[in-house]
DNA sequence: CTGTTAGCGCATTCAG
DNA sequence: CTGAATGCGCTAACAG
């Protein structure tokens, strides 16, 4: 038997063990924790053995900062999103967080409460981590965001939307065109007033341009566009469309139809009408935008259009993921969407 | 004049810019930049802007994992909830976020499908990145997360329970009690025959400690607590609601109330009740938990437990601050709820 | 007010 | 299969 270097004691400065701590109880150097702990090098039996055994004995765990100065690799993408509490976009999240499970890559994920200024703290706070990529809603940033994803030199994949200019890839849909789609079922039903509701534009992009589909479905049957009721707020909660719909019958008491920005404030709207001695759609009919699950639960069900908010997660996390293996360079994908007829129109 | 030396041409090795790069064109050290985008030392007045002109023109972004492995703090604190897709833990991490942005500390945020396994791998995985404090969702927690918790010294908060051995701190209210109140105050409106409707008890904590509330109080009263429902699923979301009512009333067709472990299922059972034409609260009652939006919207309102879900995070994110200033060791802070009816009931 | 030195903990690279 | 040397980009600590 030979004389072994004599292990420093561990708990010497305190501070969470490092690798060169477990590589000395398991009598290897870091360089072969590091190796064994990554798992894709080949490592004999039973050092493999001794170094997970000194893991599992002095709760070591693997500093990441470390790792991506040295490896220049962070792991991680970035999403934001404008809103947490709102199940269409926790639905696009858990597309990415799914599809993102078949690599070693982790979400990180923020959101903008509906602020691009909001926003741009929240990129200039994620680039520092380093992302390996990011995941932005929507085309409307300010020029600085603008600017430093340009600096960052990583892929950047805008959703939900069709921007005029994209900064690199997109996965979404025209939100315009998915109103119009709207509007066009509903005409044939016979409806002819058509009221809309929605929140502070300025703040809503997604918003924005489903009044400019609304605009254009009208135009083009001929139908006035002008029942319009605009209540402040980003995003619209369900009881702003109760008090929407107040103050649509109040300005534009013959309107037949009332479109809502979103499904929430249709569900708003209805129960008001209910509360208002109103049968919908006997007195007016509603419709939203988004199918959540209250438009398909609630008695009468919503009209609505679906917009595959996990398929956007999903295609734009595969779309990072080609774009980090060098498979694609920057790609439009054009999501579906689906109006839904049910019993409030 | 003298010579200066000659700036090295920043493009030669790209990647993103570092201080020293930075510091270069502006004429002084690396550890100067550092200083003057740190913000709290004394800098000259045109070393500064010099500094900052020379970070726009760089388009330079901080490094932060350098910066955590420096100064060994990573400005950040995480937390984990269950969903993210449910307004009660949105509410929650607005509370968090709005109560750090007092501080320069970030959240990092999580959310583990209500599963303990997948709490432990983002446990594992947020620790890697050396947060300095862990806000969790509930008590229970595998052995395997709580002995990193344990190693990783820092403060660990847990929320929205009462634990019977809390880890550290805790900032929450017992479940069991809640539902104990909301039982106390229908009996005396005359209700006698109560339904209690749940999903998944085995992954759902809070939802476990509902249901033994609601057997205390209905034992605490003399009457049955036989009558309950349980439906596949965790979290229940209003079409679980809608399901189990049917079997609810199918299996003891005497209910005359139905209380639900959530304000959601609680609303798909009353739709469901309308569908059935069945009247609430004529036919039978309705109950739900957490006051979330829809209970007070829909027509009739649900009768419901505000528990002050913001307030959670907000207290959670200073007794956090509090620990990491060492103001504070392991508290045990107790958060207000309160019975609200409506015309469920 | 500013610079120098040193080192944070890991992974890349090269050597065996 | 394993180890040694080196440096990632930044900041603490000290010196001026």
């Amino acid at each position: 038997m030979s004389i072994e270097q004599e292990p420093r004691p561990t708990e010497a400065g305190n501070g969470p063990p490092t690798m060169a701590d477990v590589g000395r109880v398991a009598g290897v150097s870091a360089m072969t924790v590091s190796r064994a702990l990554k798992g894709n090098s080949y490592i004999a039996r039973g050092t493999f053995e001794r170094i997970m055994a000194a893991v599992d004995q002095l709760g070591y765990v693997l500093d990441q900062s470390a790792g991506t100065l040295s490896s220049r690799r962070s792991g991680f993408i970035a999403a934001i999103v404008p809103s947490i509490d709102n199940s269409n976009f926790a639905d696009t999240a858990r597309g990415i967080t799914d599809a993102l499970a078949q690599t070693s890559m982790q979400l990180l994920l923020g959101y903008t409460n509906y602020s691009v200024e909001r926003e741009e703290e929240l990129i200039e706070s994620m680039l520092r981590r380093r992302p390996e990529g990011i995941i932005l809603t929507g085309g409307e940033h300010t020029s600085r965001a603008r600017s430093m994803l340009a600096n960052a030199g990583i892929p950047v994949i805008e959703t939900w939307d069709v921007p005029e200019n994209p900064i690199n890839a997109v996965v979404g849909f025209s939100n315009a065109d998915a109103m119009e789609a709207l509007v066009d079922t509903l005409v044939p039903q016979g409806y002819s007033r058509f009221g809309f509701i929605i929140g502070t534009e300025a703040s809503d992009a997604r918003g924005r341009q489903r009044h400019i589909g609304f605009d254009r479905a009208l135009l083009r049957h001929g139908m006035s566009s002008h029942r319009v009721v605009s209540v402040e707020s980003t995003p619209m909660r369900m009881a702003h469309g109760a008090e929407a719909i107040r103050q649509l019958l109040r300005n534009f008491p013959d309107t037949d139809i009332a479109i809502c920005v979103g499904d929430l404030p249709a569900f708003g709207a209805m129960m008001e009408c209910r509360r208002m001695g109103l049968s919908v759609p006997g007195d007016i009919a509603i419709a939203g935008f988004g199918d959540y699950e209250i438009a398909s639960v609630s008695e009468p069900g919503i009209t609505t259009v679906n917009v595959d908010s996990y398929g956007i997660g999903a295609r734009a996390a595969g779309q990072m993921i080609a774009m980090l293996e060098k498979r694609s360079t920057a790609a439009t994908i054009k999501t579906s969407y689906h109006v839904l007829l049910r019993g409030s129109t």
